[in-house]
RNA sequence: GGGAGAGUUCCCGAGCGGCCAAAGGGGGCAGACUGUAAAUCUGUUGUCAGUGACUUCAGUGGUUCGAAUCCACUCUCUCCCA
């Protein structure tokens, strides 16, 4: 029993088609825990089969915090999952529950763990618009410049290429007027007494195999009609159509490619994610890696359990 | 049987005497990431050794100081006339 003031929280993480939503479910039941979702994706309500998100019956057994909670044309961020996730953690503790989080998007993932502090302010719709259009219009280039000067630390760690990253320094310092690293925070320390189960596939081709057929089954399973449905709202769906899923389908609705080669670019698009969170989590606050090859969700529910035991998490 | 053309590095595809280990794209691999993150961006991709060396552009043999690039023959493929 870790009797600290730290909050409890077990996390479990990995990339996609690693098992996490099914092993999470029956970690749940073990130990009386409610999920959070810490996905950027299945927070859409509406967007289910792309965005594997768990079924009704596994919402059913255990409680899911974070999923559904946004239309498709709402937009959401890192800083908006840091404060929903933190609440719900705090009332899942105040049932006496555990939470965990469990989800692929190790940015937001992260965010909460470390207890980063995102300035308050610091947003503007309009501002980014107006740099958005401007870097357009006029290049990248001299958004690029531009950043140099304000804040030379800070344009030293990104790409001049890199249109987001650039934006939203520039976002942040026309609101805010200070420049971009000046709102760096050095390692908070975060609140929470966490395990961060990081689960691991040993040979990457299975990986890749198990996506492939995940992709499958998502077919199987209507994705074409969902995505058509995306597709006809691709204006409105800012941040939803970014899903992996969706506009590799469009050129499909475009008539310009056969429905196969794009559930090929699919898959694709979907292994490459993969690699992303992989890169991503080695760099994570990981306490323990799970390797699940070959095991199921109830196994690795299991080794869950005795890990958080060994952590004395529970 | 006669005629025209093509064979390039994992794939497609440029190159048409030296500046070519060979443009570009695809794919692979690796990486970055502090309010869009399933997004965005970067690097690398013949072999070996830190400058450099070595083996590549269907095959063989030539021409040349020098060839992926020119010539001859061989093989394979496409197309046209039979």
């Amino acid at each position: 029993m870790a009797g600290c003031s730290k909050k409890r929280l077990l996390v479990v993480a990995g990339p996609t088609a690693s098992g996490k939503s099914g092993a999470s479910v029956e970690a749940a039941l073990k130990l009386g825990g409610e999920i959070i979702s810490a996905d950027s994706m299945q927070i859409y309500r509406g967007l289910d089969i792309a965005t594997a998100k768990p079924d009704s019956d596994m919402q059913r057994l255990v409680p899911h915090h974070l999923i559904d909670i946004l239309d498709p044309q709402q937009q959401y961020s890192s800083a908006d999952f840091v404060r929903d996730a933190a609440a719900a953690a705090e009332e899942i503790l105040a049932r006496g529950r555990l939470p965990i989080v469990c989800g692929g998007t190790g940015f937001y993932i992260d965010s909460l763990v470390r207890g980063a502090d995102f300035p308050s302010g610091g947003r503007s719709q309009q501002v980014r618009e107006r740099l958005e259009l401007q870097a357009t219009a006029e290049g990248v280039r001299a958004l690029w410049e531009r950043l140099i000067k304000i804040d030379p630390l800070y344009s030293s760690s990104i790409h001049e290429n890199d249109v987001k990253r650039i934006v939203r320094a520039l976002e942040l310092y026309e609101t805010t007027g200070l420049p971009p690293s000046a709102h760096r925070k050095t390692g908070g320390e975060g609140e929470y007494q966490c395990v961060y189960i990081l689960l691991t596939s040993e040979s990457r081709q299975l990986l890749y195999k198990r996506i492939d057929d995940r992709v499958d089954s998502m077919v199987q399973a209507g994705l074409m009609a969902e995505a058509e449905y995306v597709y006809r709202n691709r204006f409105n769906f800012t941040t939803a159509v970014q899903a992996i899923g969706y506009k590799e389908l469009f050129p499909y609705f475009e008539g310009t490619q056969s429905a196969e080669n794009c559930i090929a670019q699919l898959k694709k698009a979907t292994r490459r994610y993969a690699k992303r969170q992989i890169t991503w989590f080695k760099r994570s606050p990981v306490d323990a890696e799970l390797p699940v090859d070959g095991l199921s969700h109830e196994e690795i529910a299991q080794r869950i359990v005795s890990i958080a035991e060994e952590k004395q998490l529970i």
